[in-house]
DNA sequence: TGAGTAGCTCCTATATAAATGAGCCGAAAC
DNA sequence: GTTTCGGCTCATTTATATAGGAGCTACTCA
Protein backbone atom coordinates (compact mmCIF):
# COMPACT_ATOMS: atom_id res chain seq x y z
CA UNK A 1 0.00 0.00 0.00
CA UNK A 2 0.96 3.50 -1.07
CA UNK A 3 1.11 6.63 1.43
CA UNK A 4 -0.40 8.98 -0.24
CA UNK A 5 0.77 12.09 2.20
CA UNK A 6 4.55 11.83 1.33
CA UNK A 7 6.70 14.26 -0.78
CA UNK A 8 7.27 10.94 -2.25
CA UNK A 9 4.13 10.40 -3.55
CA UNK A 10 3.78 14.16 -4.35
CA UNK A 11 6.31 14.68 -6.43
CA UNK A 12 5.68 11.44 -8.11
CA UNK A 13 1.97 12.78 -9.34
CA UNK A 14 2.96 16.18 -9.42
CA UNK A 15 5.39 14.82 -12.76
CA UNK A 16 2.86 12.37 -14.06
CA UNK A 17 0.65 15.30 -14.21
CA UNK A 18 2.84 17.34 -15.57
CA UNK A 19 2.95 15.20 -18.59
CA UNK A 20 1.84 11.51 -19.18
CA UNK A 21 5.35 10.53 -20.23
CA UNK A 22 6.68 10.43 -16.63
CA UNK A 23 3.53 8.27 -15.82
CA UNK A 24 4.24 5.77 -19.37
CA UNK A 25 7.85 5.91 -18.11
CA UNK A 26 7.31 5.03 -14.54
CA UNK A 27 5.44 1.94 -16.24
CA UNK A 28 8.19 1.20 -18.30
CA UNK A 29 10.74 1.07 -15.78
CA UNK A 30 9.34 -1.60 -13.20
CA UNK A 31 11.60 -4.38 -13.85
CA UNK A 32 11.29 -7.01 -16.28
CA UNK A 33 8.06 -5.45 -17.74
CA UNK A 34 9.52 -4.86 -20.77
CA UNK A 35 11.37 -7.97 -21.37
CA UNK A 36 7.37 -9.75 -20.39
CA UNK A 37 6.00 -7.92 -23.25
CA UNK A 38 9.00 -8.59 -25.64
CA UNK A 39 8.46 -12.40 -24.90
CA UNK A 40 5.16 -12.64 -25.48
CA UNK A 41 5.66 -10.71 -28.81
CA UNK A 42 7.93 -13.26 -29.22
CA UNK A 43 5.24 -16.16 -29.01
CA UNK A 44 5.93 -16.74 -24.80
CA UNK A 45 1.83 -16.54 -24.35
CA UNK A 46 1.67 -18.49 -21.26
CA UNK A 47 2.73 -17.70 -17.62
CA UNK A 48 5.19 -21.09 -17.56
CA UNK A 49 6.79 -20.38 -20.42
CA UNK A 50 7.75 -16.81 -19.95
CA UNK A 51 8.71 -17.93 -16.43
CA UNK A 52 10.83 -20.08 -18.25
CA UNK A 53 11.95 -17.82 -20.55
CA UNK A 54 12.83 -14.88 -18.43
CA UNK A 55 15.30 -17.40 -15.77
CA UNK A 56 15.76 -15.07 -13.42
CA UNK A 57 12.17 -13.57 -12.70
CA UNK A 58 10.03 -14.94 -9.76
CA UNK A 59 6.35 -15.66 -9.70
CA UNK A 60 4.89 -12.81 -8.25
CA UNK A 61 6.84 -10.32 -9.86
CA UNK A 62 5.54 -11.60 -13.10
CA UNK A 63 1.94 -12.12 -11.83
CA UNK A 64 2.58 -8.63 -10.58
CA UNK A 65 4.00 -7.27 -14.71
CA UNK A 66 1.31 -9.29 -16.05
CA UNK A 67 -1.35 -7.56 -14.13
CA UNK A 68 0.14 -4.31 -15.21
CA UNK A 69 0.30 -5.06 -18.68
CA UNK A 70 -3.03 -6.01 -19.00
CA UNK A 71 -4.89 -3.43 -17.01
CA UNK A 72 -2.67 -0.84 -19.53
CA UNK A 73 -3.93 -3.04 -22.15
CA UNK A 74 -0.84 -3.65 -23.58
CA UNK A 75 -1.32 -7.24 -23.65
CA UNK A 76 -4.44 -9.22 -23.58
CA UNK A 77 -5.67 -12.44 -21.60
CA UNK A 78 -7.14 -14.88 -23.36
CA UNK A 79 -9.17 -17.74 -20.54
CA UNK A 80 -9.91 -20.98 -22.61
CA UNK A 81 -12.62 -22.27 -20.36
CA UNK A 82 -12.95 -24.49 -23.54
CA UNK A 83 -9.87 -26.00 -23.72
CA UNK A 84 -8.71 -29.03 -21.59
CA UNK A 85 -6.77 -28.36 -19.36
CA UNK A 86 -7.99 -24.98 -19.56
CA UNK A 87 -5.07 -22.70 -20.73
CA UNK A 88 -4.38 -18.58 -20.19
CA UNK A 89 -2.60 -17.60 -22.99
CA UNK A 90 -1.58 -13.76 -23.31
CA UNK A 91 -0.81 -11.73 -26.04
CA UNK A 92 0.38 -8.40 -27.51
CA UNK A 93 -3.00 -5.84 -28.04
CA UNK A 94 -2.38 -3.36 -31.14
CA UNK A 95 -1.36 -0.64 -29.05
CA UNK A 96 1.42 -2.82 -27.43
CA UNK A 97 2.80 -3.35 -30.83
CA UNK A 98 2.94 -0.21 -31.31
CA UNK A 99 4.97 0.54 -27.83
CA UNK A 100 7.25 -2.26 -28.46
CA UNK A 101 7.98 -0.47 -31.87
CA UNK A 102 8.62 3.07 -30.20
CA UNK A 103 11.12 1.06 -27.83
CA UNK A 104 13.06 -0.64 -30.65
CA UNK A 105 13.64 2.40 -31.77
CA UNK A 106 14.98 3.44 -28.46
CA UNK A 107 17.02 0.29 -28.07
CA UNK A 108 18.55 1.11 -31.70
CA UNK A 109 19.34 4.84 -30.13
CA UNK A 110 20.65 2.92 -27.35
CA UNK A 111 23.00 1.08 -28.62
CA UNK A 112 24.11 3.27 -31.28
CA UNK A 113 24.42 6.88 -29.61
CA UNK A 114 24.46 6.64 -25.61
CA UNK A 115 27.87 5.94 -23.82
CA UNK A 116 27.15 4.29 -19.77
CA UNK A 117 30.06 4.52 -17.92
CA UNK A 118 32.63 1.94 -16.56
CA UNK B 1 26.95 2.18 -1.52
CA UNK B 2 24.94 -1.01 -4.00
CA UNK B 3 25.51 -4.14 -2.62
CA UNK B 4 27.05 -5.87 -5.45
CA UNK B 5 25.59 -9.74 -4.17
CA UNK B 6 22.24 -9.27 -3.78
CA UNK B 7 19.93 -11.33 -6.25
CA UNK B 8 18.41 -7.73 -7.06
CA UNK B 9 21.60 -6.47 -8.20
CA UNK B 10 22.24 -9.58 -10.04
CA UNK B 11 18.78 -9.07 -11.92
CA UNK B 12 19.39 -5.88 -13.02
CA UNK B 13 22.58 -6.48 -14.32
CA UNK B 14 21.09 -9.60 -15.92
CA UNK B 15 18.70 -7.20 -17.90
CA UNK B 16 21.19 -4.97 -18.58
CA UNK B 17 23.45 -7.72 -20.06
CA UNK B 18 20.46 -8.59 -22.23
CA UNK B 19 19.28 -5.26 -23.75
CA UNK B 20 20.97 -1.88 -23.36
CA UNK B 21 17.49 -0.56 -23.25
CA UNK B 22 17.03 -1.72 -19.87
CA UNK B 23 20.11 0.55 -19.00
CA UNK B 24 18.40 3.32 -20.81
CA UNK B 25 15.10 2.78 -19.10
CA UNK B 26 17.01 2.91 -15.98
CA UNK B 27 18.90 6.11 -16.51
CA UNK B 28 15.40 7.42 -17.71
CA UNK B 29 13.60 6.30 -14.87
CA UNK B 30 15.52 8.43 -12.09
CA UNK B 31 12.53 10.48 -11.08
CA UNK B 32 13.45 14.08 -12.13
CA UNK B 33 15.59 13.28 -14.51
CA UNK B 34 13.95 14.02 -18.21
CA UNK B 35 12.50 17.00 -16.82
CA UNK B 36 15.80 18.39 -15.78
CA UNK B 37 17.08 17.78 -19.50
CA UNK B 38 14.08 19.38 -20.70
CA UNK B 39 14.38 22.44 -18.92
CA UNK B 40 17.78 22.72 -20.23
CA UNK B 41 16.50 22.68 -24.08
CA UNK B 42 13.97 25.71 -22.71
CA UNK B 43 16.82 27.51 -21.87
CA UNK B 44 17.33 26.91 -18.32
CA UNK B 45 21.23 26.62 -18.17
CA UNK B 46 22.28 26.92 -14.45
CA UNK B 47 21.75 25.32 -11.28
CA UNK B 48 19.52 28.25 -9.59
CA UNK B 49 17.40 28.69 -12.31
CA UNK B 50 16.61 24.78 -12.88
CA UNK B 51 15.83 24.56 -9.19
CA UNK B 52 13.38 27.24 -9.50
CA UNK B 53 11.83 25.87 -12.77
CA UNK B 54 11.27 22.68 -10.99
CA UNK B 55 9.68 23.67 -8.60
CA UNK B 56 9.79 20.89 -6.07
CA UNK B 57 12.88 19.23 -6.74
CA UNK B 58 15.94 18.99 -3.67
CA UNK B 59 19.32 20.45 -4.18
CA UNK B 60 20.91 16.85 -3.76
CA UNK B 61 18.79 15.43 -6.09
CA UNK B 62 18.86 18.18 -8.90
CA UNK B 63 22.79 17.42 -8.21
CA UNK B 64 22.53 13.87 -8.83
CA UNK B 65 20.57 14.15 -11.86
CA UNK B 66 22.65 16.92 -13.31
CA UNK B 67 25.77 14.69 -12.98
CA UNK B 68 23.94 11.65 -13.99
CA UNK B 69 22.92 13.52 -17.25
CA UNK B 70 27.11 15.08 -17.97
CA UNK B 71 28.66 11.35 -17.28
CA UNK B 72 26.10 9.80 -19.99
CA UNK B 73 26.86 12.93 -22.66
CA UNK B 74 23.32 14.13 -22.62
CA UNK B 75 24.47 17.39 -21.17
CA UNK B 76 27.48 19.67 -21.24
CA UNK B 77 28.49 21.42 -18.27
CA UNK B 78 30.21 24.46 -18.62
CA UNK B 79 32.29 26.60 -15.98
CA UNK B 80 33.12 29.79 -16.81
CA UNK B 81 35.99 30.87 -15.12
CA UNK B 82 36.39 33.99 -16.63
CA UNK B 83 33.23 35.66 -16.19
CA UNK B 84 32.85 37.56 -12.56
CA UNK B 85 31.43 35.97 -10.76
CA UNK B 86 32.28 32.66 -12.51
CA UNK B 87 28.94 30.72 -13.14
CA UNK B 88 28.19 27.11 -14.25
CA UNK B 89 26.43 26.82 -17.29
CA UNK B 90 24.60 23.44 -18.83
CA UNK B 91 23.49 22.66 -22.67
CA UNK B 92 22.65 19.91 -24.24
CA UNK B 93 24.80 18.00 -26.08
CA UNK B 94 23.91 16.67 -29.72
CA UNK B 95 22.83 13.22 -28.15
CA UNK B 96 20.93 14.83 -25.87
CA UNK B 97 18.81 16.87 -28.39
CA UNK B 98 18.38 13.56 -29.98
CA UNK B 99 17.04 11.46 -26.84
CA UNK B 100 14.81 14.32 -26.25
CA UNK B 101 13.63 14.15 -30.17
CA UNK B 102 12.51 10.39 -29.24
CA UNK B 103 10.81 11.30 -25.94
CA UNK B 104 8.78 13.68 -28.14
CA UNK B 105 7.42 10.70 -29.72
CA UNK B 106 7.13 8.69 -26.67
CA UNK B 107 5.00 11.41 -24.85
CA UNK B 108 2.56 11.99 -27.88
CA UNK B 109 2.18 8.14 -28.00
CA UNK B 110 1.34 8.05 -24.11
CA UNK B 111 -1.00 10.72 -24.41
CA UNK B 112 -3.18 9.69 -27.90
CA UNK B 113 -2.89 5.75 -27.25
CA UNK B 114 -2.18 4.77 -23.55
CA UNK B 115 -4.40 4.38 -20.96
CA UNK B 116 -3.85 4.77 -17.48
CA UNK B 117 -5.94 3.20 -14.90
CA UNK B 118 -8.41 5.48 -12.12
C1' DT C 1 -5.95 -41.54 -3.38
C1' DG C 2 -2.11 -39.13 -4.03
C1' DA C 3 1.10 -36.55 -6.69
C1' DG C 4 1.77 -33.11 -10.16
C1' DT C 5 1.01 -28.98 -12.97
C1' DA C 6 -0.68 -24.16 -14.23
C1' DG C 7 -1.47 -19.91 -12.61
C1' DC C 8 -1.62 -17.58 -9.45
C1' DT C 9 -1.93 -14.87 -4.01
C1' DC C 10 -0.14 -13.31 0.37
C1' DC C 11 3.26 -12.23 3.90
C1' DT C 12 7.66 -10.97 5.08
C1' DA C 13 12.55 -9.59 4.45
C1' DT C 14 15.94 -7.09 1.99
C1' DA C 15 17.69 -3.52 -1.01
C1' DT C 16 17.41 0.75 -3.20
C1' DA C 17 15.63 5.44 -4.20
C1' DA C 18 13.97 9.93 -2.73
C1' DA C 19 13.67 13.62 0.61
C1' DT C 20 15.25 16.47 4.60
C1' DG C 21 18.35 19.32 6.57
C1' DA C 22 22.78 20.88 7.81
C1' DG C 23 26.90 22.63 6.04
C1' DC C 24 30.89 24.13 2.95
C1' DC C 25 33.78 27.09 -0.36
C1' DG C 26 34.83 31.16 -2.95
C1' DA C 27 33.50 35.64 -4.44
C1' DA C 28 31.15 39.88 -3.66
C1' DA C 29 28.15 43.25 -1.78
C1' DC C 30 27.03 45.99 2.56
C1' DG D 1 34.11 41.44 8.74
C1' DT D 2 29.96 39.50 8.42
C1' DT D 3 26.23 38.29 5.54
C1' DT D 4 24.59 36.59 0.93
C1' DC D 5 24.47 33.78 -3.17
C1' DG D 6 25.64 29.99 -6.37
C1' DG D 7 26.63 25.46 -6.66
C1' DC D 8 27.12 22.13 -4.62
C1' DT D 9 28.23 17.56 -0.67
C1' DC D 10 27.13 14.45 3.07
C1' DA D 11 24.55 11.85 6.66
C1' DT D 12 20.28 10.35 7.99
C1' DT D 13 15.35 9.24 7.64
C1' DT D 14 11.47 7.73 5.14
C1' DA D 15 9.19 5.37 1.40
C1' DT D 16 8.96 2.12 -2.15
C1' DA D 17 10.43 -1.81 -5.14
C1' DT D 18 12.12 -6.45 -5.52
C1' DA D 19 12.83 -11.10 -3.92
C1' DG D 20 11.88 -15.46 -1.27
C1' DG D 21 8.99 -18.77 0.06
C1' DA D 22 4.75 -20.88 1.56
C1' DG D 23 0.37 -22.06 -0.01
C1' DC D 24 -4.07 -22.38 -2.65
C1' DT D 25 -7.49 -23.99 -6.35
C1' DA D 26 -8.98 -26.61 -10.14
C1' DC D 27 -7.78 -30.00 -12.88
C1' DT D 28 -5.49 -34.32 -14.67
C1' DC D 29 -2.93 -38.51 -14.68
C1' DA D 30 -1.24 -42.90 -12.53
Amino acid sequence: MRKLTSTNYYNQTFLEEKCTLNELINLLSKRWLTEVMFSIEEGNNRFSTLKEDLKHISDNILADRLKLLEQHKLIIRNDNFREVPSRVEYTLSDTGAKLSELLDGLCHFSETEMEFPE
